[in-house]
DNA sequence: CGGGACATCATGGAATAACATGGGAAAGCT
DNA sequence: AGCTTTCCCATGTTATTCCATGATGTCCCG
């Protein structure tokens, strides 16, 4: 299964495009979309996307939510209705919506970055303060990587 | 299981390019990826190394996290978003990104370090420093190697 | 037991392809 | 028309592929 990996910082230009990484690019298109899912991370200041697999997936997870609470149209409302289906140009690039660029505080420079079946875009210097607080934290979980079994059953963190 | 053994230390090239040892690479074609998974350790100087068996064992345990949690975000960013896939050329050989190059210290020549399901890439003469300390602890915690006979059932290694 | 033929492997260099990026022309929108 | 968005082409850089060489090992046969 191919996954997005990596970490690639490209730039943006005065129409707001920017090429998204080629080995990025190749893994969406693999699931059958010539471009990506897009929308603004309710966790912090970055932004979320996947290929048209995850974003499925995510879909498919609202629909087991109560269809009338307000848990479920707040997720929509940002997981749907804030989303973008940004389309690769012939040269693979995409035009980040000013939305997502200013959620992310992204200005002419954007850091991707791999995390599997989804990937995310940070403003660089945004980036390198989570990375360092994330090397801490898996520095500390360490002891994850040696028995994976010990982890937490499904379902199970937050 | 064929498992990476035996150390090794070959040149790097102009380009970054260096041989996968011969015995390796088979270990890695084995588990089906035409190349190796590598990411910048966060116990010390060294490059972690494996097929695609361990990677796909690290990113499964990722997905038992919840998608959006940060606890989630932070390890993939670490565990994913450092890494890289290093495919083979036709002459069996990966290309060692600059970064990584960077966080081992390695300038033209590379260590590598058979550890069984994984193999670590080290600078030659920060190895050899880690070698000789590791030799002493085994000497001194030899003991907690047991007979196969006397270990719990499945699960007790790694 | 020795020698050679052959295969495997590490390594170097050059040709080639892929990629990120910038600019301009054409096509919508308002 | 004036603006924005999309498409197309140009360019420099980086990565990938291809071929050549020498070294080392391995196997077979004398």
């Amino acid at each position: 299964m191919e996954s997005f990996r990596g970490r690639f910082t490209n730039k943006i230009d005065a129409k707001g495009r920017v090429s998204l990484p080629a080995k990025f690019r190749s893994v969406a298109t693999s699931q059958g979309l010539n471009g990506v899912v897009c929308f603004p991370s309710f966790q912090g200041s970055f932004i979320e996307g996947s290929g048209p697999r995850f974003a499925d997936e995510i879909a498919q997870m609202l629909q087991r939510l109560d269809p009338f609470s307000s848990e479920r149209d707040m997720l929509a409302s940002v997981l749907i209705g804030d989303s973008a289906e940004l389309m690769f140009d012939s040269d693979g690039r995409i035009v980040l919506p000013e939305e997502l660029r200013a959620h992310a505080g992204i200005a002419d420079e954007a850091t991707f970055v791999g995390l599997g079946e989804k990937f995310q875009i940070w403003e660089p210097k945004a980036f390198e303060a989570f990375r360092a607080e994330a090397l801490e934290k898996a520095r500390a979980h360490g002891d994850l990587l040696k028995s994976p079994a010990a982890l937490p059953p499904v379902g199970g963190a937050r």
